[in-house]
DNA sequence: TTTTGTGAAGAACTTCACAGCG
DNA sequence: CGCTGTGAAGTTCTTCACAAAA
């Protein structure tokens, strides 16, 4: 995502690439699972498999955070879990603030996997004062106007906006004045920010742009297939049209009004 | 994200990058916005400043649709509109299902971007009897038994699961067998289907926990800074770790119970 | 022998910088 | 003269393929 890391002596942070970053929390994710099933050990292949990434690329990525597996054996999960986990900056508390408790921030705040790993729900705060005390997945929504003084009593790094696009780029705004840095940004809107702060952005409308454009090419290639291959019953399956990739390629969606 | 396109003689398709595709959508948001001002022209000066992006990237990203700028002036804003919805088929209809209607997919069958451009929910799908025949977001709800006459019946070939972590894979494995081809996975799961199909996934936790991770690294540096410029009072906007890019870096994020 | 860790090759993407069209 | 379109350079990411550790 972001990051103009340039230059910088490296107080010894070998500069992990933002992609390997991208995907420790899906190998984290898939060693938590191991790891409840008390499996003790995997080879890059099998986790690679879990994971849905090449094995080379696995521990490629490992690497860079050290040599944690065993040749000949493969890595101890509960250790790589915990090594994973530090890196990410989960073995710490991360008070987390939702601005904009509507359909989908409720459903943020009710999302399970937050408290999960390091992250924990600090506030709801919305605009309408008619929703101020209405508890919401158990906590109470406050109103916009304690903003401030939440995440300075809170200590919050990291906001949630989940308002609509009219208002994110404001909401943005006095968060980043109030000192948070990271955001995670459910609107569609661009927002901008100092330096210093990271944005990252989910966006509904978009993922389903970039689906409906390889679609029309699947519908395109299959017209054209038909003309060649006639109805020599080719198992659809073994098309060459692939994609079990699931991620890392291009933007992240957005959720909200447009 | 996905696709294998490797050869075929492209029937003229000048086979976009991926990384361009995923731009679209926000060119074509930044456009939307410039057309309903009634804005007639825009430079890739201007308009990549509304998208985000580096004006170099954005004139190269267009030059892969064609040549639809006129040198010394810039891009008819209508014309360019038409042309990216086209080119990422947003001049069709396009039908899709929400399956889980819980949280998330009550708010993602509220989410206004949806009818807004091309998308239609075709159908909301739960496995909840007790949700059956109920209204959500002006659709009735209804059963998982029907997910398979309700995909032919309507030609559905884009579908999102919204479901728990645990349902995923089954309901996945479904809408392909009934002809989906492109899906939008919000369960935090890596779902495996067959070539030919399109998976993007969103996942909250992944996106919270990247920026958790550029946080540590913050807090770390703000540390050694200290040391090193002590109370030089530097305004803390202009402290070297950026970060406006927004989304087209790593993976993608995912919502749901872990 | 199995599986890691990694140089090196390759592919994809970004950015530069400027020729050339309008 | 302004601004697009694009070769070429630069950067980042992926994949290969194999030496070496256990």
């Amino acid at each position: 995502m972001a990051t103009g890391r340039t230059h910088r002596p490296a107080t010894r942070s070998r500069g992990i690439p933002e992609a390997t970053v991208a995907r420790l929390p899906l190998y984290l994710r898939a060693l938590t699972a191991l790891s409840e099933r008390s499996v003790p050990t995997v080879s890059s292949e099998e986790l690679a498999a879990a994971a849905g990434v090449n094995s080379a690329k696995l521990r490629k990525d490992f690497s860079y955070l050290g040599s944690y597996g065993t040749r000949g054996v493969g890595y101890d999960v509960e250790y790589l879990v915990y090594q994973i986990s530090r890196e990410l900056g989960l073995t710490q508390d991360w008070p987390v603030v939702i601005v904009g408790i509507g359909n989908l921030g409720a459903a943020l705040a009710n999302y399970g996997g937050f408290a999960s790993r390091g992250f924990r729900v600090a506030a709801l705060i919305d605009a309408d004062p008619a929703m101020a005390g209405k508890p919401v997945a158990g906590i109470p929504v406050q109103h916009t106007d304690e903003l401030e003084s939440i995440i300075r009593d809170n200590g919050v790094s990291i906001g949630v906006i989940a308002t609509p696009a009219g208002a994110a780029q404001q909401v943005c705004d006095r968060l980043v004045a109030a000192g948070v840095t990271s955001i995670l940004n459910f609107a569609p809107t661009v927002l901008s920010v100092p330096d210093g702060v990271d944005v990252r952005k989910v966006d509904l409308s978009i993922e389903l742009q970039i689906l409906a454009f390889h679609e029309q090419r699947k519908a395109g290639e299959e017209a054209a297939a038909e003309v060649t291959a006639q109805a020599a019953a080719v198992p659809a399956t073994t098309r060459e049209e692939s994609a079990t990739d699931q991620g890392p390629d291009g933007d992240v969606p957005a959720v909200m009004p447009a």
